[in-house]
DNA sequence: GTCTATAACCCGATAGAC
DNA sequence: GTCTATCGGGTTATAGAC
């Protein structure tokens, strides 16, 4: 790994620690073994860094939710997969935690790549829900990017309550909520389509 | 209000808009108007104004939060009502955002009135969730408790989707998607309940 | 591309007069 | 209870040699 990629990786880990105003660039140069020097010659700055920082957190979480989403078979059982990966409550999501440090939010430049992280997932998730619900494993009743922002927001907001409490439980509750509440509506359309027989 | 309060107040709205790590005891004192002398006086330093500045809003918020909930009247409309209450989605929620802030949620001490609040509200929740199943409004299918963190989760994650996007719709679509969810799952119950006489 | 040295400023906290 | 003055240290960033 060289200088840059050490800088990047040390920037990536102590905003995730941290968050970005707690974390000074004599830290990232600390852990990183990189010297003052070449810091600044590779980024401008304690921004770039985190810029750069946040762009890698995007690109490394991103492919894996969309290879789960994108992969096929049925739609269902994919948005469970989805709400159903391994994460580490306790420590928060990389992505989603930057929107609640009022720095990088009020910043459009470092929010950027959260923002199309967020949409590309979405889009995703939009385009599952209405594969589910033209084979009918889910009613036409529901809207499609209600759904997704909803299933996305358990996730995120899971992270929040698990802190809260200082506990996993509280995330997987909320998600195994969703996916009992999804599968119960599933059933109702299965049923319904049965009765219109 | 007098100085104490006054420092509370700032100390409050900083952290909302900057987050712990990045508002400095200057700030306080200068959006305050107090002194250097009696900020020190009232309080040891920057910690313990953080920790009265947390109480501060978890007191402000809570009561409205449990009065909806323990209203009388239909329970299923109190939840929707919990789902549909004003907020300010682009700006966080001035409780949930502390647990995404590293400083404050590795801090037992300041973490302590976020929790109890989150407890607080989980514990109403679950109450009304098991009178809509004793009222049959819900199927007996569903665990409170789940159902319970699935809807705090998607209030709290719509505030990370929507300031992601700049856009207070993700928000509104969460919440949205957790009520039509609900209502769909409740005619189910309603269905069953029928079909079984 | 990396190093050391240093600038200029702000941090959180304390001292002590009034 | 409030004021001004100040401390010791850390902050982000720059300068300039190698």
């Amino acid at each position: 790994m060289d200088s840059r990629a050490r800088l990047v990786q040390a920037m990536s880990d102590l905003m995730w620690e941290r968050g970005y105003a707690a974390t000074s660039p004599r830290e990232v140069r600390e852990r990183s073994g990189v010297g003052q020097g070449s810091m600044y010659h590779h980024f401008a700055g304690k921004h770039e860094l985190a810029l750069a920082a946040l762009e890698r957190n995007c690109a490394d979480l991103l492919p894996a939710t969309e290879a789960l989403l994108a992969s096929t078979g049925d739609p269902l059982a994919r948005i469970d997969a989805y709400l159903s990966r391994e994460h580490q409550p306790l420590k928060g999501c990389k992505v989603g935690r930057m929107t609640q440090d009022p720095l990088v939010a009020s910043d459009p430049v470092l929010l950027a790549p959260v923002r199309e992280a967020f949409a590309t997932i979405h889009e995703r998730l939009v385009s599952v829900i209405k594969e589910a619900i033209a084979l009918g494993e889910l009613g036409d009743g529901l809207d499609p990017d209600e759904l997704a922002s909803m299933i996305t927001a358990t996730i995120q907001g899971g992270y929040v309550l698990a802190i809260a409490a200082q506990d996993s439980r509280p995330f997987d509750e909320a998600r195994a909520g969703a996916r009992h509440l999804l599968r119960a509506v599933a059933l109702c359309a299965v049923q319904d389509r049965k009765e219109q027989k």
